[in-house]
DNA sequence: CCCTCTTGGATAGTGCTACTCTCCAAGAGA
DNA sequence: TCTCTTGGAGAGTAGCACTATCCAAGAGGG
C-alpha cells in the first residue's frame, strides 16, 4: 500500500505519517519508484505501536525512537530485547544527584530490592531508568515528609509483582518472537493507565467503606 | 515571610512563585502594605504540594487548581473533599464517544466493576475521571488488538485493591483532617511512579525468570 | 504525447503550556 | 532623601508534537 492508504487505514494523517518517516519512528517502505513508496502490515502495527507509546504513554517522540531500535535489534537475544526495550521505557522526574534525600531515597530502594530478593534488578538494573524514578519518587515523597520506608513500599512492590506475572503470561502466550516483544513493550505501557485508573477506583471504594456512611 | 524567603525555602524562582498566584493555584499572602505580603507555613506547604502535582503528576496547571478547590472546600464533607479532590486529578487520553471499540470497554468495565462488588464506583463514580480514563485504555487495548476481558483485567484490580488499602491506611494516620486530604492527593500522585516503577522492575525480575537463563 | 493529479520529501509555521523576563509604581529601610 | 526591594502585570520564551505549504518527479487517463 501506499502513503495515503497506510495513513487511511490507522487513521493517522499523511502528515504524520510523514513526520514519523522523517522521525525514524516508523522505516521506510520500499522505494518503487523515484516518488512512490510501498508500505506493509509491518508499518501498520508499528504505527499502532507508535501511537500507542507517543498518545497513551506520552512517551517523547525521541524516547519512542530509543525504545523501538531495541525492538528492531534482532542482534540481542529475546530476553535481552524485551528488556532494553522495555528499559529505554521512562518515566522522568529524575532525582537530583547528589541530594541528601536522594542518597537516602538509594538506601530505602536498595532495601527494598534485597528484602524482595530482586537480584537481577539490583544488579543490572541498578542504573535502570526504572530504579532512577523509583529513587526519585522516593525522595519526592522524602521531600514532602510522607513516609517511604520499605514497609510502606512493600504493598506495592508485592501489587508490582503479581501484575508482572499476568503481564509477563500474556507475552508469553505469543509465540512469534516480534509479537512477543511488541507485546511487551505495549502491554507495558497501555496497561499503566488501567492500572492506574483502577487504583484510583479501588481508592474511591475504600475511602467510601472508611469515610463513608458518616457524610 | 515575604516571597523571597518563600521561594528560597522551596527552592522555587519568585517568578514561578509569582506566577502561581497569578494562577490562583497558591492562595494569596496577607497583605501587611501596599507593595508587601506575608506568607507562612501553609503557602510552604501548598507549594510542596503544588510541586509535587505539576512536577511528579504531571497535570496541567489549571487541573491543579481544580484539585486544590477540592482541597480547600470546606462546605464538603471530609469523604467528599478527599473524593472529589482525588477525583479531579485525571489522567487524561480520553476515549472518543460514540466508538464501537468504547461501547465495548464501557461493558468490560460495567462487567469487571461489577464482578469486583465496586459498588460506589459503579453508581457515584460512573462519570468519574478515573473510569473514563480506564474505558479509555481499554479500547486503546481492543484496538491493538490485545487481549483485555475482565479476566485479563482482574489481576490488576486485585492489585489496585491491595494498594488502595495501603493508601488509605496511609491516609487515616494523619489525625489532621487538613492533613488527611493533602495526604491523599499527593500520595495518590507521588505513589503512581513508584507503583510504576516498581512494575517495571518487576517485569524485568519476571522476564529475566522466564526468558533469562538461556539468554 | 500532454495534461492533471498524486506522491514523497523538505521547510517553516502552529498551538499549547509551563515558565520567565522586563518593566513599573509604591513603599521599606538607611 | 535616596536607593533598593517588593508585588503585580503583560509580554515573551522554549520545547514539543504536530501540520500547512511548497516542490519536483513521476503516475495515469485520454
Amino acid at each position: 500500500m501506499r502513503l495515503a492508504e497506510l495513513s487511511e487505514r490507522s487513521g493517522i494523517s499523511t502528515a504524520t505519517v510523514k513526520y514519523y518517516l522523517r522521525e525514524g519512528l516508523l522505516p521506510p517502505g520500499r522505494r518503487v519508484s523515484a516518488t512512490q513508496a510501498e508500505y506493509d502490515e509491518s508499518h501498520l502495527r508499528r504505527l499502532r505501536l507508535i501511537r500507542a507509546l507517543v498518545q497513551v504513554g506520552r512517551l517523547p517522540v525521541a524516547t519512542v525512537r530509543d525504545v523501538l531500535k531495541n525492538v528492531d535489534d534482532t542482534s540481542l537475544s529475546q530476553h535481552s530485547r524485551i528488556g532494553s526495550a522495555v528499559w529505554a521505557l521512562p518515566h522522568d522526574s529524575e532525582p537530583a544527584e547528589g541530594d541528601a534525600e536522594t542518597a537516602e531515597a538509594e538506601r530505602t530502594s536498595q532495601a527494598l530490592l534485597t528484602e524482595l530478593g530482586w537480584g537481577f534488578s539490583q544488579s543490572a538494573g541498578a542504573e535502570s531508568p526504572a530504579y532512577r524514578t523509583l529513587v526519585g519518587a522516593i525522595s519526592a515523597l522524602r521531600r514532602l515528609g510522607y513516609p517511604c520506608g520499605t514497609e510502606n513500599l512493600l504493598p506495592y512492590a508485592r501489587a508490582a509483582a503479581q501484575v508482572a506475572q499476568s503481564d509477563l503470561e500474556l507475552v508469553a502466550s505469543y509465540d512469534d518472537a516480534e509479537e512477543q516483544i511488541e507485546a511487551a513493550v505495549a502491554c507495558t505501557v497501555l496497561y499503566e493507565p488501567v492500572l492506574l485508573s483502577l487504583r484510583r477506583l479501588a481508592e474511591a471504594e475504600e475511602s467510601d467503606r472508611r469515610f463513608g456512611v458518616g457524610s
